[in-house]
DNA sequence: ATAATAGTGTCTCTCAGACACTATTAA
DNA sequence: TTAATAGTGTCTGAGAGACACTATTAT
């Protein structure tokens, strides 16, 4: 392994090598997945094949920021360019990466994939697959994937019972029987619907958008979330435990 | 800038300076207070003199991991070794450090710093200081530090509302008074001695560890964390808003 | 009309907060 | 005894959940 020695300040010793790493969700076909990308077939790649979250080396000239890095994988995934996008933590050691000691920004992101849009996979393709999240142990995942993934996972499905995150992964305008379903589908239970509704309109975080007109039934109050750039918290989980 | 690219593994680009920062929170005199240290005089480094979280470069040969560096960080700083340590976040960017495009990872410890121990610096040192954090903004801290303070200072409060957090700020037994003054304290706020015994109780973090005399009054049941490896989380937060 | 979906009203039960009360210690 | 602190009992009000009800649309 090579290093990059310099002069003045004493800053010659090795660097690890820094990554950022994306895990994108969304909701298709009723259930919640994950996009992974299939790593190149080169041999002298690590983990040549196998499938692994969207990310890369962070460049240092192309990218301003760490954010901006994970923000342009994931335009270059999916084509969605205004996500709901946090931080999910680092991860970082010496045997993470056989290429030597590195580093690992994870972002998360909640992205809505409109159906009919075929070319960034929506079914997926020869090298990126939406998977569900819930099978996602059947692929051998490269690197440390499967524990930045599992912890993907677990933050969404903390953060769900007490704040709005589930809006982050429907179109831009929406119904509140439509967030519903988008709840029901992360939390994988069924919650009230009167109960629900109260718990939305009263967050305050939903401005209405006209009416929606779905193909059958009553027409329903189309809503859009008020500020994109964050969730709202609710001050109860959805069902106290017993 | 310079950019040098070869056949075998493409990993000859330049790779950014990687950092680990610690926020170290400890209670000491009824008041939150971080640990600051001051940056070395020497002109050659960025922002000399001036006051910085703990932290420094990660060192590819000394630390396993990232978490690895930041507790010998901490046990450098105040001979702490086994703390409440959770990731916080990561900063990175082309500007933050003069020196070139960094990373910090940012890790978050609660300490109990016990009364009689002068030397780590219960009152400061010519170079290190624990410093209120609501006087904090009167410190003009080197790099980025302003703001990962601020997370960090954020974070706490909103998990105070709704985790066991503010046992970590405590010695190993303490009574549920105490525990109650140091919600207060991070809090900023009074709460309602039957409802915050019954919470705690209830949420059954803590195990029973014999009685404690204070310097008056009745004797009190001392408890300690059952599992120290991970908070508890309520239900509810602490006071719903309005 | 019916089927399907959207949205509301009402009751109940749980539980956190308020606060007054009792208990135990030292002096 | 008093002062000080630890711990408990009881009431109440807010609000989430349960669930039945009404409302609006297409056919």
């Amino acid at each position: 392994m090579k290093e990059i020695r310099s002069r003045a300040n004493n800053l010659d010793f090795e660097r690890p090598l820094v990554t950022v790493d994306v895990v994108i969700f969304s909701v298709l076909d009723d259930a919640l997945k994950v996009l992974l990308v299939r790593r190149p077939d080169d041999a002298q790649e690590p983990f040549p094949g196998r499938w692994a979250l969207p990310g890369g080396f962070v460049n240092v000239e192309k990218d301003r920021s760490l954010e901006d890095c994970a923000a342009r994988k994931l335009k270059e995934k999916t084509g969605v360019s205004a996500p709901y996008l946090e931080q999910l933590g680092s991860w970082g050691d010496a045997v993470r990466d056989p290429r030597g000691w590195s580093a690992t920004h994870a972002y998360f992101a909640l992205i809505h994939v409109p159906t009919d849009h075929e070319k960034a996979g929506r079914r997926g393709s020869a090298d990126s697959q939406w998977v569900q999240v819930d099978e996602v142990n059947r692929k051998r995942l490269a690197f440390d994937h499967p524990q930045i993934l599992a912890a993907a996972i677990a933050r969404l499905r903390a953060k769900v019972e007490y704040t709005s995150l589930p809006a982050f992964l429907l179109a831009e305008t929406f119904t509140l029987p439509q967030l519903q379903h988008t709840y029901e589908v992360v939390l994988g239970r069924a919650v009230d619907k009167s109960a629900f509704r109260k718990r939305m309109l009263d967050a305050g975080f939903l401005e209405e958008a006209g009416m929606a007109q779905g193909p059958f039934g009553r027409v329903a109050m189309g809503y859009r979330i008020r500020n994109r750039d964050q969730a709202a918290t609710f001050p109860r989980t959805f069902k106290a435990v017993e």
